[in-house]
DNA sequence: TATGAATGAGAATTCATTCAT
DNA sequence: TATGAATGAATTCTCATTCAT
């Protein structure tokens, strides 16, 4: 059918791409990880780069899916928590469970090879416990609540990164200087009304 | 001098891989935009790559740097604050400033190509739409804070993907009920003791 | 009937052909435009060639046939010149009415793209123009007769091609400057004797 | 030396499309041929068919030259015969010298294989042979001169095609029938006022 | 040090042909 | 006979890297 082997060349290259990356990968990795001749992938995909895309896609859609769901039908406060709380536990279940997906679609399997990964998850893991030695230096302060250090620290990573890559790279970015006001009184108020 | 004709080398490779992306980008064009010729690279790099790698090495740790910069010679309470609205300022200002060497280092320049691109731009401008009317929701039904709706999207959507591809890939991660318990205490709570 | 099924190919292969050249035009082409599955095909014809071999063959014999009815059943010197024209005429018909099916005999469907079509023409077109220029002069000096210089330019260059390309090319060449001599007196002088 | 490199390609290139054709010739062939690795050849050209199309284009324009040669610097009638003479002989002497070069312009390089090549040249062969009775026939009918009848046939049988496949394909044909006439005059009577 | 011509491994893609159904 | 999915050989073109000058 055709629809099934469609999908074992989705399957293969999911796994090949995870495997090794976009660009090392190679058509013919694909095709055979899948079982089948190299020119069958083009009887169902145009170019290489299309069952790629089509990963990202579905891993992209999923998520936003996701976030879509915390206020279908919501009534009340109590629901909302709740259904802020299944969606947060989901999109962790998800990066999880479809990790190599996610790292596909976060461009991690576009990376050049193990020294670049090496590079950058050093970085993180750095640059995490950093932050978290400045948040126990607040707790010990008696500024900040007993929250977990690393969970905060990398939490507050990527609230800088995604607004510095993603909203100040908007077609009408906001005063940078309010984005700091912002997101210094989101990281110490948080959301809740007092 | 060695130094200067390397520096030389490296500027016009940021400018190279920030306009073309790192695979397109060819050693010619790096000598061409260098003005010197092209077996020149080799007499300064042993690889395409070498290259890529310190760009991307200086500005993690240009963020590093300022994110250890938080806790140093912090005496007072006051102190703390002043130094994070400092840090979180000059973060974005880095990232600003530096936006194309930022998308170097986050892999934005690995894209395939404009499709791509726009496939992920066009998710993260949904996912924060949808986010920023979660948000939204919770402000109307007077549980938040009027914050700056998309704003506070794009941290939120920051916070968990970070936690999920950093925190989550490291070699023992925390349980994910737990890390969700957290993240949601962090943006419902933030961090200062009441 | 099997008859019916090759003709219905054939036919099909003559548009094709015709329209994308022979190169260009695939297997697939040729099946979908007759109406069938691709196997098919290979159930009349033993390869891709074969079908393009029938049609030139084909053209090829109607104009050996139209130049062998001549001198069929000729009795007197009246029919002979009304043979000759009637052939003429009907060769430039079967030219005009299979044009492309001529293309194809003449390899113009061999080419390789739209520039080297646009390159032959323009080399005819500007060959011809300068050799009715030639017969204009001709005309002007009183020597030749007012024939019509486009058509006649374009019959010398012919003349010329093929006995280079044709005569001089087989087994026994005649002497070039007997063939040079000869053609001047043919273009010159005519056939009909005085 | 960039031209002598160049031109080094261009003679293999001639010589290798000249024996395989143009299909069956790959850059690989022209390579070796030309001592040289294979991505040497794209220092030079861009794509495989540049250098042909420089192949063609040279023969062409070297047609043409000889054919404008006729009319420059004529003054008498004499004169304008033995340019005549001239440029017909010339013309002879380029195919037969570059008689690959020649079969390459007019895409005789471009045939499937040798079986389609035999094809052709039979059918040329058989046709001249006709034609070359026909005119026998009206010598003995004592219509025509003496001529040489294969040379004649060839004669005719370019005049025909190259105006049925060019004058007649180009933008404003003139009418068939105004053509046969003509063409009949001109093969009969030939050009010379009497 | 600097040059830039040369190299050749490597990958995507096409399509005539086959063959199980 | 007919189908059309599958095959895989073959070819073009790219570009990081080398090396003679």
């Amino acid at each position: 059918m055709r629809d099934e082997r469609r999908a074992q060349l989705v399957t293969a290259a999911r796994e090949v791409f995870g495997e090794k990356g976009y660009h090392a990968a190679t058509v013919d990795d694909i095709t055979r990880a899948a079982g089948v001749a190299k020119g069958t992938y083009y009887l169902y995909f145009q170019e290489k780069r299309e069952i790629y895309y089509e990963l990202v896609r579905s891993f992209l859609q999923h998520v936003t899916d996701i976030g879509a769901s915390v206020v279908r039908e919501v009534k009340t406060p109590a629901d909302f928590y709740a259904r802020c709380e299944l969606a947060a536990g989901e999109l962790l279940r998800v990066f999880i469970e479809h990790h190599s997906l996610a790292r596909l679609a976060y461009r991690e399997s576009m990376s050049l090879d193990a020294e670049l990964e090496r590079m950058l998850r050093d970085f993180y893991r750095q640059l995490a416990r950093v932050e978290a030695d400045n948040i126990r230096v607040g707790i010990e302060l008696g500024l900040f609540r007993p929250v977990d250090p690393l969970i905060c620290a990398y939490a507050h990573i990527g609230m800088v990164e995604r607004v510095a890559l993603g909203l100040l790279a908007e077609r009408d970015p906001p005063d940078p200087r309010h984005v700091v006001r912002e997101l210094l009184a989101i990281a110490f108020e948080g959301l809740r009304k007092k």
